[in-house]
DNA sequence: TGGTTTTACTGAACACTGTTCATTATATTT
DNA sequence: AAATATAATGAACAGTGTTCAGTAAAACCA
């Protein structure tokens, strides 16, 4: 083993440690709140080196951002057994209102947070994110081909289900649900998307 | 007029001077990106002075959110007019999307932006946003006693068509729109809701 | 009117932020 | 062992929200 690779290893593990810093004080103290000196004193090591292995704190971001899509794939991977189309369209939608409910600042990462997008144009950025939604339209075309949404676009039929999934986990997480006083969140959320479901059906 | 009633007049007139300069550079430069420092030049008073008539940064976030709910409601007041409750709640929808994209700082700032609630349960700063809500429910209720959305609870439904049109708000203002590279934003919204409006047609 | 009190405003200061960079310490190569 | 290349530092810069001693002006009272 050369000593480049070893340089090579120990640089991604540098990253590594960086991530896994600012993962657990982004968690910790939600995105907005952690400083850049917060990460580097929680992996004990001065702020500038940081710098040295990101450009600056949004790439950090980003790269967090796409590990979020990474984590909510493996939540709907096992969906993929289910047999019946539509079954799979409402297991996800459980789902994805699940991970936006137990992970709430990764879901403000990925979702909601103002996309710092410094040089316009970076689709690469975003290929976990084009991949789930690929993912949904996936399952829009089996229940098609099943006989659901007659004479329905996927993209535009995509695009009012990812919003109501979204709007309900985006009121969720910015504590607009409690515009409803006496009904608790989760029960909302509950009977909300048993509400849409049910619009989905006779669609 | 005694001194004193002309005094109430001034401080009145010194915090409309700094809403409107506030108003002003957030919506310039959106809310995060504005700073005490910023309002006060905006007016041509010090940053100290600012605190003289507000609390903090976030009572005037409060006052300014205050106002998006009455401008709001203005455009909605209108669709008292349309006779037919369904389509007076398509209106809505049609309105809610509209505002959204119109005033894309001012929407932010009322459903996305993190509500900075310091002291735990003030209802009294959500009145116009409660009475936004309301006036949905409202209208579904008339939707219902013309047999419209038969079995369904008021509560739940409008949760579901406010996450609906407030996820494509949301995603319309954090770009991502982006994940549907070949079609315009506003196309994606129009059908979109075209899509959820037959939807719950048929509910 | 003259002196005193109240009020309004200022701007320097504090503790924080993201980021940069000359300097120092360490490791590798010659 | 000396020269070179790499890695890490932490002080410094320009920005942030907020506070507060000090000043200047207006209002009150004699």
């Amino acid at each position: 083993m050369t000593i480049a690779t070893r340089k090579q290893r120990e640089k991604e593990e540098m990253r590594s440690l960086i991530l896994d810093s600012a993962r657990k004080v982004f968690l910790e103290k939600g995105y907005s709140q952690t400083s850049v000196r917060n990460i580097a004193e929680e992996m004990e090591y001065s702020p500038g080196t940081i710098y040295l292995y990101f450009k600056d704190k949004d790439e950090i971001f980003h790269e967090l951002h796409e590990e979020g899509f990474r984590r909510m794939l493996e939540k709907m991977q096992p969906l993929e057994h289910v047999p019946d189309p539509f079954e799979r369209l409402k297991a996800m939608g459980r789902v994805y209102l699940e991970f936006a409910r137990n992970n709430k600042d990764l879901y403000d990462l990925m979702f909601i947070i103002q996309a710092p997008i410094k040089h316009e144009e970076e689709p690469e950025k975003w290929q976990m994110g084009q991949r789930t939604l690929e993912y949904l339209k996936n399952v829009l075309s089996d229940c098609q081909a099943k006989g659901h949404f007659k004479n329905q676009d996927v993209e535009y039929l995509s695009f009012a289900i990812w919003s109501t999934v979204h709007g309900m986990s985006a009121l969720y997480c910015r504590d607009r649900c409690k515009a409803y006083p006496n009904i608790d969140p989760l029960d909302l959320m509950n009977n909300g998307i048993k509400a849409f479901n049910e619009m989905l059906e006779k669609l």
